[in-house]
Parts: C-alpha cells; structure tokens; sequence
DNA sequence: TCGCCGTGGCGTCATGCGCC
DNA sequence: GGCGCATGACGCCACGGCGA
C-alpha cells in the first residue's frame, strides 16, 4: 500500500516512555517479565538495574522484530520472484511442446 | 463527507531453540 | 538451567479505497 515504514514510524517511535496499547490492555505488562508485585505493594518501584534491563531487552526485542519482518518480507518477495520465473518457464515448455507436436504431425501425416 | 473495511507496520509478549 | 535470539500471535494505529 502507500504506507510507508516512515510515516508510522514516527508515530509509534516515540513509545518508549509513554503507556503502549500493550501495556494499556495489560498495565503489569510494564513490569519486567516474572516480576509479580502483589497489591499490597502497588507503590513499590522496581529497582532501577531491573527498569534498565527491562528497556534494553526492549529495545533489543524491537530491533529483531523489525529485522525478522524485513527478512520475512525478503523470502515472500523471493518467493514471489520464483514463481513468476517458473510460471514463465512453463509457458515456454508448453509452448515448445505444441510445435513439436505440429513437427511429429506434419511428418506423420 | 463520513463511516466501514482491508492492509500494512509497529511494539510487546510468549515461546521454542540453540549455545554456554 | 540460564540466556539471548528469532519468530508467531495479538492488539493498536494510520491510511487508502469505496459505497451511502
């Protein structure tokens, strides 16, 4: 489509400090992963190597997404080249096929 | 013009897998 | 086992096309 990668990357580029719909739709999801906090300590701030850790695994996370999806987008392109290059091919074999058919006739007859 | 729908891209979470 | 990476799944958002 006429999408492009950088008209929606600068809008949700900037989440990184702001409440994602993720985190919108599931709020403990801004807790690094197996960190339960029970809620009768709701107000106990994380500690800070963890909120660290938890932003570099993050970023780290997001960079491989986008990287696994233009991979993805790469092997459906290759596929999609392949199968243009084989449905070439066949109609050149069957196009070959019908004059050698003509060639044998001819003789035959 | 507006609402709806399909599509594409994104961030995040969960999970499987290989490596140490 | 623990860790990091790759990827599927999910939900959200923006955009374009289309019919009313």
């Amino acid at each position: 489509m006429a999408v492009t990668g950088d008209e929606t990357e600068t809008v949700s580029s900037g989440s990184t400090g702001d409440l994602t719909a993720c985190q919108l739709r599931n709020p403990s999801s801004s807790l690094p992963q197996g960190v339960v906090f029970d809620n009768a300590h709701i107000t106990q701030k994380p500690p800070e190597d963890a909120v660290q850790k938890r932003e570099l695994r993050l970023m780290k996370n997001r960079e491989a997404a986008r990287e696994c999806r233009r991979k993805k987008k790469e092997y459906v392109r290759c596929l999609e080249n392949r199968v243009a290059v084989l449905e070439n091919q066949n109609k050149t074999l069957i196009e070959e096929l019908r004059v050698l058919k003509d060639i044998y006739r001819v003789k035959v007859e």
